[in-house]
DNA sequence: TACCATGTTGATTCATTTAGTCGACAATAT
DNA sequence: ATATTGTCGACTAAATGAATCAACATGGTA
């Protein structure tokens, strides 16, 4: 149950994006450097957002990504499904004909519900709201080292 | 984020377990067969469990594993735990010092958001209610065939 | 006691997925 | 033209997942 590194450094690209984003496009050149992913990897990282009509991509110099709709619209749900594919834990969710089981199987309910939790989450959160806490930790973050309010360190989860 | 055979085989043993639990313990055989499990692969998956004293094996002709807890107190949240690990989709959540961003990530907050979603749907679900919930599916199951109240059928979920 | 049925453990194999690189190519600005 | 950038597919290496097997330990039963 673990994200790949599809998911992990795709978001972090498409959040860069935003943040780095005033009309011209955003090399991915820039974005790897950022972001320490190497360039050749984060190519392959990008084409699925652009497929998924998120992004476009501007060949040539001065080329680079650049989102297609308003961060406000970019749910993390759209994004993790292009990235990782769907995002129910098991196949019988979303496949019901593969399993012979499904019907009489108490335990799909529960992977369905497992589903629609990490579905809650990443339907409501936007590419804006990212952008918006990023800004704030950033600034919380020099803030801190300016002395001033830190003590948003909050404690560690219970349970992993 | 697809759970491994470790998750659903060895909750299903587990659910099997329960549902033919009477005093004597199961021979690990029964539930291999009747789960459609692989003898040899369905050793590793219990010792976990035993492991994790959510189960007891005993040795021998006529043994098999029983439940060491009643089904009421044992929780999915503890049984995948013991399967697949960690329930957190991404390591940074769970051990922060390995990640040089966490601190100024935005991202790791959504992801421990995720991982406490899902640990709210499996620390809420007992053995009991699996128990309960494929008892009453096998029963309406049987009332389908019958010719009585079919209609369960619900529709697919919307989204993946 | 001998023997059979069962669980335990670790090694090993095979297949799949993940992570990442590379090279040839296409498009665009200057 | 040429330098800069994205696109695509092939390729490799490493990690993980799935499964099997053999050797052993242990407890009932004849
Ligand atoms: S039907 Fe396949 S796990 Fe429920
Ligand atoms: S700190 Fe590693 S992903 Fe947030």
């Amino acid at each position: 149950m673990k994200l790949s590194t599809r998911g992990r450094y795709g978001t972090r690209a498409l959040l860069d994006l935003a943040l780095h984003s005033d009309e011209s496009p955003v090399p991915l050149k820039d974005i790897a450097r950022r972001q320490q992913i190497s360039l050749p990897y984060l190519e392959h990282l990008v084409t699925p957002l652009v497929a998924g009509e998120i992004i476009r991509s501007i060949r040539g110099a001065h080329g680079g990504i650049s989102l297609l709709k308003s961060p406000e619209k970019i749910r993390l749900s759209e994004v993790i499904r292009l990235l990782e594919g769907s995002i129910a834990p098991v196949e019988c969710v979303i496949h019901p004909d593969i399993c012979p089981r499904v019907g009489s199987c108490a335990m799909c309910d529960i992977w369905d519900e497992i589903r629609k939790a990490i579905c809650g989450v990443l339907e409501g959160t936007t590419l804006q709201e990212l952008v918006e806490r990023q800004r704030q930790k950033e600034a919380s973050r020099n803030g801190e080292t300016l002395g001033s309010e830190g003590a948003v360190r909050a404690e560690q989860p219970k349970d992993t």
